[in-house]
DNA sequence: TAGATTGTTAATCGATTAACAATC
DNA sequence: TAGATTGTTAATCGATTAACAATC
């Protein structure tokens, strides 16, 4: 009993770990020793027994009437979502938004690093962006393997870095361009759409409006 | 029959109309009149009867036989997520990442408006980006109404800002910082985080390595 | 022991998918 | 009509939640 499913992590509760990840680093430097369920829950915005549940994925690590030591969890959550290693990522397009995810703290605080960072265009290519020498996109050598690529070219040119990645050997993808990726079966994309956001957002608002005439962005003033 | 339930799409079906609505977008320019749930499904990266059902949810659009009226859909998708109007956006936090998202065209062309830009810092305050100054925080005097806030800033400014958006009379939030925001019970927070997104992506890679020892990030060259 | 809190069960809910009758 | 494709049903799957026995 005790030993629960190694194995098959619900995808569910795989994208919560980073959040309770986050809330335990927070009280861990806090130098909180443990913690109940009911208040994790309240830090990552979740209920407490969806808390509990996810937990019990990982194996049993709390004790019963007293809750769960912050550092042992931090470092169970943490080894499960592969963190205890370090990550070489690469960043392809460099307009705003791969300069800003060049130059973002909360990677490195949490477990990747950049390893390089690529363009096509010549004006861009040779430039010297957060201490490194951007790369032409067909010239990419990474010095040492990669384990994620991470696209923020415009759309059109998406697809084109994928096929480039993938040859490298990459198998995970984060991309922020719009539009499906083609990629072999074995590599892994997933997509942030910053407008696909923000329509969700609109979505609800406009049902609002349409549900209570007058309640929406209007009578703001 | 036929008019089906208007109200209550359920949430995971407004996550895709998104990715529905840029297909169609992309096949109207290219002059397209129907196309089929089939096609469509392979646009989008979904399966067909996922698309028929989610288009169900909106009333019913396609002809037996034929496929659905591109044009048309795209209207009612569209409709259907409140694009048919200009949505006011403020960004507060005027780092690398809130310049990126000022200067995202991807905005513009999707019916998102930035309408004013904030920032705490007074070394940025009163500079100008993308033809608009930067307001202080404080200060901020959207000249009309705010539908969506989002906010780059550092992580501990993140609660400061949401409470200032919300006294604005904005209803809707979208944060780029990691940790959960509290919020009266009308707004609605969406959050983009991306350390989260890569701790997914290595949770799998990981699980790989460790099912197949060698397949991992460590064969690559 | 008494109080607190876990880990797990079972019920519920929502989302996905295949299949096919309806129908263009 | 014959072929194609929708809209909907029903089965399945996965995720959430409340409740509570186990137990520290």
């Amino acid at each position: 009993m005790a030993e629960s499913n190694r194995r098959g992590v619900p995808e569910a509760t795989v994208g919560r770990l980073p959040g309770y990840l986050q809330a335990l680093s927070t009280l861990a430097e806090q130098g909180r020793a443990s913690i109940s369920s009911e208040e994790l829950a309240g830090l990552a915005g979740v209920r407490s027994a969806q808390v509990r549940k996810d937990l019990s994925h990982l194996g049993t690590y709390g004790v019963r009437g007293v809750g769960y030591d912050v550092a042992r969890l931090a470092e169970q959550v943490s080894a499960e979502l592969g963190l205890s290693r370090d990550w070489p990522v690469v960043i392809v397009g460099m307009g705003n938004l791969g300069r800003a995810l060049a130059s973002y703290e909360g990677l490195a605080t949490r477990g990747f690093h950049v390893v390089a960072l690529a363009d096509n265009d010549p004006a861009v290519v040779g430039s010297r962006v957060e201490g490194m020498t951007v790369q032409a996109l067909g010239d990419l050598r990474p010095d040492g393997p990669v384990a994620v690529g991470v696209i923020t070219t415009p759309p059109h040119a998406a697809q084109e870095v994928a096929d480039v990645l993938v040859g490298l050997g990459v198998h995970s993808l984060l991309t922020f361009a719009p539009g499906v990726l083609e990629v072999p079966s074995d590599v892994d994309v997933r997509r942030v759409d910053l407008a696909t956001e923000l329509q969700i957002l609109t979505f609800h608002q406009h049902q609002r409006a349409v549900a209570v005439p007058g309640s929406g962005v209007e009578e703001v003033s």
